[in-house]
This record gives structure tokens, C-alpha cells and sequence, in this order.
DNA sequence: CACTATCCCTAGTTAATTACTAGGAAATAA
DNA sequence: TTATTTCCTAGTAATTAACTAGGGATAGTG
């Protein structure tokens, strides 16, 4: 039941473009160093998260990334999808809805109930979360740090 | 954001040995046969379950295993996290809690509020579902099943 | 008492997946 | 025209999952 890299990576891929991509697009050369990611393997990340309409590009010199809508208008839930897959705990039809495969014995299957209860309550949470949430904590934990005098590449590259 | 096959078998097991081990001990076997898992690889979710104290064995001949306590004490919460370990999206100790390495800059990991929701939301389901439940629902299936000619077997088989 | 059915324990193996790296083509601002 | 960027695909190393194998300990049964 663990999120992969291209979860966690990918969402302080986003919140580092909502941060930083405010005026110009920002390359990824400068999201990798930031945030401590190799830029081919967020490269990857990052497509996945251009098809699915969350962030646009600018191609070209002085081009990079840049959110593709509002903040407020991207839940986590959109992100860690793009990213990851559905977030179901099992590969069911009856559970994760299109594109699984139906198990065979589907209309005996106890378990579904339970995978489809923890599918839901997943969704559920990510789904009421909101881009704009994490950048406003950001800000705040960012402001706090530069009070004490503590760098804001240090902060920035935080996460787990 | 997959269960193993460890949490998906372990799962069925408990609900066979509450189904059929209410009188005396099920021997591994009869339940690896019923559930289509081999014996050897549920004797090591059975050995996680034993140590979880959420069923007791029965040594030596005649012997078996049976639920350390009533169905009704027992939620698939526990279940899970014995098979699994915690049930967090993450391994970090500021959201899954003890026993896990803490984040060098968990003051300033945004992210961890994110996977703080997903990690108690997964949980208070997980915890809020008992194993009576499942039982029922599932004598409920075994029922309906039975009216309509099809084996005991091919029920109590079924599970994604 | 021997036998057989059971749990118990550990180590090894194979397959799948994850987490990358590498390399080059296409686009565009300066 | 050149440097900078996105874009795309293929390859690879490391890790984890999903088992298999084999033998020891325990206890009821003939």
C-alpha cells in the first residue's frame, strides 16, 4: 500500500511548478535541482502529468512547464491518478471501475466490499484536497523559515 | 497504491477460518484447498496472523487453526496490518508513526499533510469494517448461491 | 510405540516491478 | 546558428513480491 517516487516526486513536482511557474515557465532543469530529482526521470513524471492536462510546456529556449489551470482547481487526487494509476488497493473491475479486469467470480466475492470502501475513502480524501492548499502551507512554512534565517533552497527541497 | 497478495489471501483466510473453523480447528490444508493459495505460502500469512493474535493454532494431528477471538472483535484494520505492516502511503514517521525514519526535513515537508489524510482515512476504514461483517455477507452470498444450484465450492472460493 | 497429520521455521529462487539512466530528435528564443 | 529547452523511446540495475523447498517439532490414533 505504498506510493512510488513518480507519486511523491510528482506532487512536489507540482507544487514546485505552482510556486515558482507564477509569471514564466520554469524549466525542469531548475524543478529537478530544487527539489533533488534527476531531470530524465522528471521528465517522465511530468509528461504524465501533461496528458493529463495539469501542467502545459513552453517549448524551446526560455521555455519549461507551467501549471495548465488554476491551483484551486487541481485536487491532489487529479495528480497522484495521473501519476500513479488509479488509486485502488486491488486490480478489480467491480472495484477500480473500467479498464481492470473483471475477476471471475465476482458476484461471490466478499472482499470487493472491503477494497471498494478503502477505494473510496482513498479517493475521497485526495479528491477534497486542493493544490492551492499545499502552496498556501508552503508559503506559510517558507515565511516561518525566513524568519529564523533558514535558506529557502532548504525549504523548498523538502519532502518526503 | 496495491495491497499484496499477502493482505488479499490473508484476508480470505480469516473469513474461511471464521466460516468453517467455528467448532473445531481447520487444518491449513482444507483452507488452501477451498482458497485456491498453496499450503506453504499461507502458512507463512497464518504464522503473521498467529502473531498478530487473531488466530490461535492447534498443534499435531486433528489439529488446525481457529479465530483467537469472536468474529465481532476482530476488524479488518488489524487483518491488513498484520499482513501488510501500516497501512500509510508512505514510510515515514511523521505520518505512519513509530518505526519509521523520519524525514531529515520533516519541519518543512508540506507533503506529509497529504499523506497524513490518506494514511488516517485508509485506517479509520479499515478499522470501522469487522470481520462479522464479512461473515455475514458472506453466509448471505452462500445462501443465495445455494438456491440457485451453484456449488458451496465455487462460493467460498471466489475473492479478487 | 510407530505412524501420520498437523503446525512451525528458514532459506532459496524466480518473476515482476520500480527507479532510474542514456541518448538523441524536434522546437524555439536570442 | 547556436544554446536551451521539451519530447520520446529503449535499456538496465536494484528491489520487492510471490512463491517453492525442505526439514524439524508436536500430538492424536491404531
Amino acid at each position: 500500500m505504498k506510493l512510488t517516487t513518480k507519486g511523491r516526486y510528482g506532487l512536489r513536482a507540482v507544487i514546485d511548478l505552482a510556486m515558482y511557474a507564477k509569471e514564466e515557465p520554469v524549466s525542469l532543469a531548475e524543478v529537478a535541482e530544487r527539489q533533488s530529482i534527476s531531470i530524465s526521470y522528471l521528465e517522465q513524471l511530468v509528461a504524465k502529468l501533461k496528458r493529463a492536462g495539469i501542467v502545459q510546456s513552453t517549448r524551446g529556449a526560455q521555455g519549461g512547464y507551467s501549471l495548465a489551470k488554476e491551483a484551486e482547481e487541481i485536487s491532489v487526487g487529479e495528480i497522484l491518478r495521473a501519476l500513479e494509476g488509479n488509486l485502488s488497493p486491488v486490480d478489480c473491475s467491480a472495484v477500480a471501475g473500467e479498464g481492470e479486469t473483471e475477476c471471475a467470480s465476482s458476484d461471490f466475492c466478499v472482499t470487493k466490499y472491503v477494497w471498494k470502501r478503502i477505494s473510496d475513502s482513498i479517493n475521497d480524501t485526495v479528491n477534497g484536497i486542493f493544490l492551492s492548499e499545499l502552496v498556501a502551507e508552503s508559503e506559510k512554512v517558507k515565511h516561518k523559515a525566513s524568519v529564523k534565517g533558514i535558506s529557502e533552497e532548504q525549504v523548498s527541497g523538502a519532502g518526503c
